[in-house]
DNA sequence: AATTAGCACTTAAGACCACGGAGTGCCAGG
DNA sequence: CCTGGCACTCCGTGGTCTTAAGTGCTAATT
């Protein structure tokens, strides 16, 4: 039924309807593009697709602007990704370089992104699953609190004060470090609690009590987090975009850590994009956005994702050259820390 | 020249158009209050009022609005901070209890002020400035690589791995972690440099290398990141305020971390509530918003501060009430903690 | 001297209407 | 299968009119 002159046709209106946001004809389109026809053919092409779903009108007379059905053929099968042009790699190294600390990584990806793709960005912080233990600090606080630091390969760092124990004693803390480093060293984080189970027997009896107090907060730390840490950027991208949802509904949603996490979706490959066009997004208020998100980490192993926000009818090539850019970008800072 | 009633008008000026948002006439101004006399003396008293430029007309024959000028005299002399309901209070204390980290204590604490203010509420994180040494911890990851955790008595965490070592022995460090702790415990942070400045010389020579790597370290991480750090919510709320400055511009300011610890300002007593109204705030795209901020700490000791940014018609008794109340209960759980 | 009633005047905002432009659908001819 | 022509639809713009709200001023009242 499509031919490829009116997937071209399609593909010409995507892109003029993202550049101008406006509707546009079969006049204005035979001008701009070389597509070999008349307007009153385009026409003919045009009323095919519109049978299809591909693209409507918001009302008669009116030009024809995409669906997301017609965004979704456009991304899966008209455009490429655009790779970023030299002088955008070289400020994302710059940008990115520097970075003193996981904090600050993420912190400098998510702005990063927004102004690369002048939309908003998403960064999620690295899975804590997904790491294994670097090491396990206690740190004496005082006679009745102790105070638990758990390093992980990427570089995250959870902290825990426990408190209302009796009288700790240096050296019972001084046995549990050793203990809990020995028996979890290398560990992935959902191996440690089978990891610790029988730690306990093994310590002198007077060590015991604080041993459970310690692994009790260690394993919370670690279920208790599944919320993931996420952070948001570029907000202000958002004002002057015309939204059918009203832009305080779609701020709103953009506030809940839930939904931001939902958003980023299953993760894939960190060489993988996704796409999710308007109503295939769960989320109501977000109808008329869509999402481009990518995992990162290092190697071939994904610890998190990443991604952009914006309306429908966004600059599909650009924004997926800028993701996947800098998720690959950010997994090779990770991996050189 | 104001008298009793012109100041009861002006109060009912602002009442009435904060919650209106309509520019306020003296008909409905006579009716709507018991002043007690008729809309052409209200009028006269208006002209007096708009001399002294208290008030203004978007136009010749609309109501008359509050200037800065105006909400700054209200604020200052009419009005008094409303204390929150109990309700309030309680759903104040059960939201941030449960707070596991600073981390978490602050991401709470934003999220409750913006919801309980209708408006974006900002929160500094508690500044290492005036805070001292609770612990230094050195965690050796490797042959050449060390990693330093400083812990604070506000229960931040800074920590840095220093890398490119060579053939670090678990003996220097341990001697180095007991003459650092040594060192520094309980001492203010800002005395920290004076405090290892001769440190080094008193330990043994092999180990003098990886104590000035460490402590350059240590000293860098108390001075970079004077850049505070500031995080933000409830930028929702913003859409639909009608502001004159574009939503886009107030948005793009209230994402540079600068322009927000600027907002914040010079750091008040705990109970101290700080009020920038309009023009008084130097960045120029948040001209029509106003800032009321306030600091928090334990005991008298302010640690930082927080706020919410609105627009200049905001309801200031309100706020001012939320924002004291929320600085206060943060202050007693970083106390508790 | 301060307050009030009355009245003419100003202005923004809404309703209504006419009209031009952009775009379509369809038909008949190449 | 493509194209030119043409009638039709609809939105957006700009003009005019009316209405409602509010003011400022003056003269009367307390």
């Amino acid at each position: 039924m499509l031919n490829d002159r009116k997937l071209a046709v399609l593909r010409a209106i995507v892109e003029d309807f993202v550049s101008t946001d406006e509707p546009v004809g079969s006049r204005a389109l035979a001008e701009r593009h070389s597509l070999g026809v008349s307007p009153a053919t385009i026409r003919n092409d045009m009323v095919a697709l519109e049978e299809e779903g591909y693209i409507a009108q918001p009302h008669t007379s009116a030009g024809r602007i995409p669906t997301d059905k017609g965004y979704r053929l456009f991304v899966d099968r008209l455009s490429t990704v655009k790779p970023l042009s030299p002088a955008e790699r070289r400020a994302i190294e710059t940008f990115l370089g520097g970075a003193v600390d996981l904090d600050e990584i993420v912190a400098r990806t998510v702005r990063l992104l927004a102004q690369l793709t002048r939309q908003v960005a998403i960064v999620q912080y690295p899975s804590l699953t997904r790491s294994s233990v670097q090491h396990v600090e206690l740190v004496p606080l005082g006679p009745q609190r102790v105070m638990m630091v758990l390093i992980t390969n990427t570089g995250r760092v959870e902290q825990r004060v426990i408190d209302g124990l009796d009288r700790v004693s240096e050296g019972s803390v001084e046995h549990l470090r050793r203990s809990l480093n020995q028996a979890l060293a290398g560990k992935w984080l959902n191996e440690v609690p089978d990891a610790v189970a029988d730690l306990p027997e093994t310590l002198e009896p007077e060590d015991r009590p604080l041993a459970a107090s310690v692994l009790s907060v260690l394993l919370e730390s670690l279920v208790e987090r599944h919320e993931e840490k996420v952070v948001m950027s570029g907000t202000a991208n958002l004002a002057g975009m015309g939204f059918s949802a009203s832009l305080r509904d779609v701020l709103e949603a953009l506030e809940e850590n839930v939904v931001l996490i939902r958003l980023l979706g299953e993760a894939g490959d960190p060489s993988m994009l996704t796409v999710r066009i308007g109503a295939e997004n769960s989320h109501e208020s977000l109808r008329s956005t869509s999402i481009v998100s990518a995992g990162y980490g290092v190697g071939d192993q994904t610890l998190a994702k990443l991604g952009v926000v914006g309306p429908t009818r966004m600059d599909y090539p650009g924004t997926m050259g800028a993701v996947r850019a800098v998720a690959r970008y950010v997994g090779s800072i990770l991996a050189g820390q």
